[in-house]
DNA sequence: GCGGCAATACTCGGATAACAACTGTCCGAGTAAGTAAGG
DNA sequence: CCTTACTTACTCGGACAGTTGTTATCCGAGTATTGCCGC
């Protein structure tokens, strides 16, 4: 029952993409800088974020990362599930089909009361995030630093 | 956020020890025969189950695992947690205060708003789990399974 | 026949390997910009 | 001066090791029974 450590990061990284101006691309190198991560392993969960359809990624000079529709239509659970996977975390195994004491099929009409619990709670956990949108995240963080983020990712041209 | 399969285990090995009639003592290598599980590794989740003080081992012949208090007040959170750690899903690395990008202290009055949502949806989770005893899903398993179950530990005195 | 004792068999508990998943890393394919040559 | 083709540098994407956690297993410590011996 342990979330992957990505999660957090393609979370971070999700709404600091959020941050910035419009569909500006943010290179990952430039994100893994911005959050003091691994570079190499970022780009794992990057990638997973693209493949769900989350994030853009455009390749070439001045290319990197943007969100592929608006942050108040990615909820946390997306991103969450995105990463980590959909799949649920409760897989039953009938166990009480087996064994000396297996149960009859006829007593097995109704699925198991130990996985409906347990699909119950998670179907919750899910409904909390699913609540949560990327965009309200980005509400909470304290303007002076989302200024500063803005500022940093909006129209620096050195040189 | 994968489950452990001592969890399944764990639950399916309570919830049998409820349905037996009073505190009737199962040992591990009964309770591993009638699911068709591996007894010893069987043995580390009751282990565990001990230790978190819901099941009570008796040891020598005649001996076994019975519940530690009634059925009633056990819940299917205690036993997932006794089996797979109570500790939180996820841990923040603040990593919002790392990097170049890094907010300043007096930014960070408030908890990161992304650890507080998954606390959040942690939260419901064990709420979901917290409300559902050991007792109530024994009357959801079968009559007829029941008593079977009660007619094999309740009194089978062979020779 | 009864009580005490020792042997026994059965139980749990902790320490020990095998496997898998997550973590961490590297190099290659593709693209857009920049540059220089030609018209 | 404009167009065009090429070179270049920068980006992401997938393939490849290292490490931690889960899965699976075994053997030793402790106890209640059980049979036996002595009284």
């Amino acid at each position: 029952m342990k979330l992957s450590e990505g999660v957090e990061w393609g979370l971070h990284c999700t709404l600091l993409l959020a941050e910035v101006p419009a569909g500006v691309p943010v290179p990952r190198r430039v994100l893994a800088e911005h959050y003091g991560l691994a570079e190499a392993y970022l780009a794992k969960h990057l990638q997973a974020l693209t493949r769900a359809g989350l994030l853009h990624a455009t390749p070439g000079p001045n290319g990197g990362f943007r969100l592929a529709r608006p942050a108040t239509e990615i909820t946390v659970l997306d991103v969450l599930e995105a990463v980590e996977g959909a799949a649920s975390p409760f897989a039953c195994q009938e166990i009480r089909r087996q064994g000396s004491g297996a149960a009859l099929p006829e007593e097995c009409t109704r699925p198991c009361a130990i996985a409906s619990v347990i699909a119950q709670a998670h179907s919750s956990w899910r409904e909390s995030l699913r609540a949560v949108t990327i965009d309200q995240l980005v509400e909470r963080v304290p303007k002076t630093l989302r200024a500063r983020n803005r500022a940093k990712f909006g129209g620096d041209a050195p040189t």
